[in-house]
DNA sequence: GCCGTTCAGAGGTCCGACCACTAGGATACA
DNA sequence: TGTATCCTAGTGGTCGGACCTCTGAACGGC
């Protein structure tokens, strides 16, 4: 998409994306110092920052002020909250939000089951075994839960659906982490998720994607219950700025 | 996710994301010329323009040399071309690219069956009409190709799924523009998304999703074998890093 | 009325200085 | 000896102010 020559920005992106392409740069490789690349491109160290912004951007670097910049790692995902700001643009509503990421999960789970290996089943199975450990523990299940749906999400095959997945995801986490959920919620959680795992792991496509399906509108319902007895009103372009905030710190 | 305060960038990024969700900045509207905002908002231009550059970076604004800055206008997008960066770093294969496609498109289309109104199923009916006229002329055909499905994702009434499916096609185009399709498969595709158009006029959710389906599943395989077939592909800029690059580019 | 020229205003690039953060070594203390 | 503190080199962050390039529209000759 992007032209090169001419805009030093590209021109920074395009040769960090070729030292990427040849293996020169590796996820968690740090490049060299801003001043030093910049004498080596022969361009300023401002367009040289405002190349490795960009790419910051999307989410390909991270840049950690006093110690380097680095090739991102983890878990691929498209532009840090970039979702959270469209949403704003373009007021998302948080049930849209939520059924993207139905339709999302339910595919990456069927396809899990078809595809998903050995080690896959058994991270999932240890996360769940850790769920049901931490029912007393809202924070520490939630980093279970998060990984459970990770492993899944590798366990499809598919990276791009995965970046995607990661995407909705982190946009979700903020409100999400506020439903402090009780603890006999969360215990009917764990045993939704064992049902998941027994399905993927005995490699029922359609099982996995029917209880992981149960299981994302059942998560949607009790947070929608938390936020406020009062069920989401689609205005879809209602002026009432209050709803506008609403669906966009989703 | 980002932190305020401190961060000059953050600062930029608050500012006039909070300028959009109060309506003050709406799609299409030009903001203030750097220099001067960057006074009112009492940081230096540099860093006005990091934060301008992350925003852009993430397709949120619109930046055009010696005219101005706007806000995004059009389809939402997540990220410009991020995820052929994201591909390149995590070395996504093509027939996942496909597949992720042919998954959202399929569900926006069964969407759309279900909430689609009037004036989508017009539009859908032109675009078939047009897609029959141009029949003889690839690159008219692929402008109303990508219009239909662009109808269907706003008929589906989730602009989040859409905004997914506009990031993964925007990744296919390039990649799609090369291939010189003859008339004959054009009409085909053009009976196919009649037959899309047909479905989801008369609310035929399942019809749609796997009418859907299946063009897609044709649209990969006719393109899987342009590619080889034609041994030669243009190498872009000399390398012949070949393999490599075709994971990457898709 | 048409078309090339001019020009103001907007973003793009550069420089060089200085600030702020981080990690790890050097030092002081118990 | 062990631990806590301080110091410092290295790296990203911010600044401002000069200059370049591009775009669009007003201007003026034909």
């Amino acid at each position: 998409m992007p032209k090169s020559d001419t805009h030093m920005t590209m021109r920074v992106v395009n040769h960090i994306r070729t030292m990427i392409e040849t293996g020169e740069l590796q996820p968690g490789d740090r490049i060299p110092p801003e001043r030093e690349f910049a004498r080596k491109l022969r361009i300023s160290r401002a367009s040289l920052r405002t190349g490795i912004g960009y790419l910051a951007a999307m989410g390909v670097m991270d840049v950690r002020h006093g110690v380097g910049t680095f090739v991102a790692d983890g878990p691929p995902e498209l532009g840090k909250s970039s979702l959270s700001l469209l949403g704003a643009l373009h007021g998302f509503q948080s049930w849209q939000m939520f059924e993207a990421r139905r339709i999302l999960e339910s595919e990456l789970a069927a396809l899990a089951a078809e595809r998903g290996r050995e080690q896959h089943f058994a991270s999932l199975s240890e996360e769940v075994a850790e769920m049901y450990a931490t029912v007393g523990n809202p924070m520490e299940y939630l980093i279970h839960d998060v990984r459970f749906h990770r492993v899944i999400a590798q366990a499809s095959g598919n990276p791009i659906l995965a970046a995607l997945m990661e995407t909705i995801t982190s946009a979700l986490y903020d409100e999400r982490r506020k439903t402090a959920e009780r603890s006999r919620d969360l215990k009917e959680s764990a045993d939704l998720h064992r049902e998941i795992y027994r399905a993927i792991r005995s490699r029922n496509a359609a099982e996995a994607r029917a209880v992981m399906e149960r299981h994302l509108t059942m998560a949607q319902s009790a947070q929608d219950l938390e936020l406020a007895g009062a069920p989401a009103p689609l205005s879809e372009n209602g002026k009432p700025r209050k709803a506008r905030r609403k669906a966009v710190d989703v």
